[in-house]
DNA sequence: GGATGTGAAGTCGTTCACAGCT
DNA sequence: AGCTGTGAACGACTTCACATCC
């Protein structure tokens, strides 16, 4: 194991790993290869022992990778072995979705805060759907409720127009991590991080593929014949 | 101008740029050099011309480019001079976010269908958000009202337990380009393009860089004093 | 003069191939 | 015998630097 700097893409891949070994695990394998989980995950064998190696030695030669222990390991190499604290701020048809989406707290993510220019047109909506009352705040107490909560990261569900004031906001508020979802690029200090999800990228993404017949339709004769999947590399930004 | 594949990262980048272009036309810009779209859009000068270059010459020497008139070109490159179709599948509160979504329209999409496996629980909660009432069908109809509609894109937005059989049915009814925001990687026939968009694998990639401190944390004196973004290159996958 | 378009150089990431361990 | 861990080969993307053209 050397000390070099790890590529993003890795990271991503931990990601994948680590999802399909909770697969592999409920299926009841107990041990696998690096050429079982690549092919799980639609990767290269010899990628996903590169990718391990980043950060230590985790199989046994001749034998392969404990899988929950290699999940285990994976987790925390992520950070997942804690939980991260979320703020999002903009509580439209996206933001009460994300409240209420149950994927997250699968992967130790919470969150613990809620905020919109104004509460009450939305408070009444999302705790309906809730099905138990939810506070939302007014972004002016950002700061304090921040602090208050131990929020590490935050999320942008606003109009774009407002996506870079809020992450001011965040930002002066101690928030080192944002995931922006607003369609628009935000800037922020050396030692702040922002990873966008922008939909419309991909979407983008797809057109382009489908345009003037870059992806051959073959004979769609029988569509159950699945093959090697096209793998979605990555998340516009 | 060559006849290369284009990186896929490419396609990203002009996505931005689409976005960059418009705001920078808002602003009455008439004319930018590729200097000023890639410090707009953070990415370096020389790339911007490159990734134009692998569709033609678009600016002119000693000048830079019509901002209009790129914008144009880069949609089409895209293939966002038509309207794409969409069909979406499991409408709970992600993909009745979805149905609402607006940024969609500006890019030429549109959502023409909605599919869910218990319409009647879902259509009042959201046409009561539409203000309008709208039409939620059984997944049995998909392939005829995907011929009668012209769908070309899908969504799904179910549960991951349900994303490969929904994929299935996609493929059947014909549909050649999927947008997965189920977290479980789904498999298709060639010919055919999934692209995911997991926000927890953004997130993971955030909790990685935010543990063991690999984000430097500096002075937070002033915060106001931003600088380079960080990119947020990509979406999970 | 000034900005584009592009070969060449450089950097980064992936795949190969095999030594090394169990 | 089998599978991991890894240097080396390969390939892909990015950046540089400059010739080219307005």
């Amino acid at each position: 194991m050397k000390f070099l700097k790890v590529p993003e893409a890795t990271i991503r891949r931990l990601s994948r790993y680590s999802r399909c070994l909770e697969n592999l695990i409920r299926k009841g394998e107990k041990v696998v290869s690096s050429a079982q989980l690549a092919a799980h995950c639609g990767v290269n064998a010899a990628q996903v022992r590169k990718d391990l190696a980043y950060f230590g030695e985790f199989g046994i030669r001749g034998v392969g990778y404990f899988a929950t222990e290699l999940l285990q390991d994976v987790k925390r190499i992520l950070g997942l072995n804690k939980e991260w604290r979320m703020a999002i701020v903009g509580i439209g048809n996206l933001g009460s979705a994300l409240l209420l989406y149950k994927d997250f707290l699968k992967q130790n993510y919470k969150i613990v805060a809620a905020f919109d220019i104004d509460p009450s047109s939305v408070v009444g909506r999302v705790s309906e759907k809730l099905g138990k009352p939810i506070e939302i705040l007014h972004p002016d107490r950002m700061k304090e409720v921040v602090l208050e909560r131990n929020v590490e990261v935050g999320i942008i569900t606003t109009p774009p127009s407002e996506a870079q004031v809020v992450a001011d906001q965040m930002v002066e508020a101690g928030i080192r991590g944002i995931l922006n979802f607003a369609p628009t690029q935000i800037h922020v200090p050396d030692g702040f991080i922002v990873k966008n999800v922008f939909f419309t990228t991909v979407l983008d993404n797809l057109a382009y593929l489908l345009s003037s017949s870059r992806a051959i339709t073959k004979t769609i004769g029988d569509a159950r014949n699945r093959s090697a999947e096209e793998t979605g590399k990555e998340l516009g930004g």
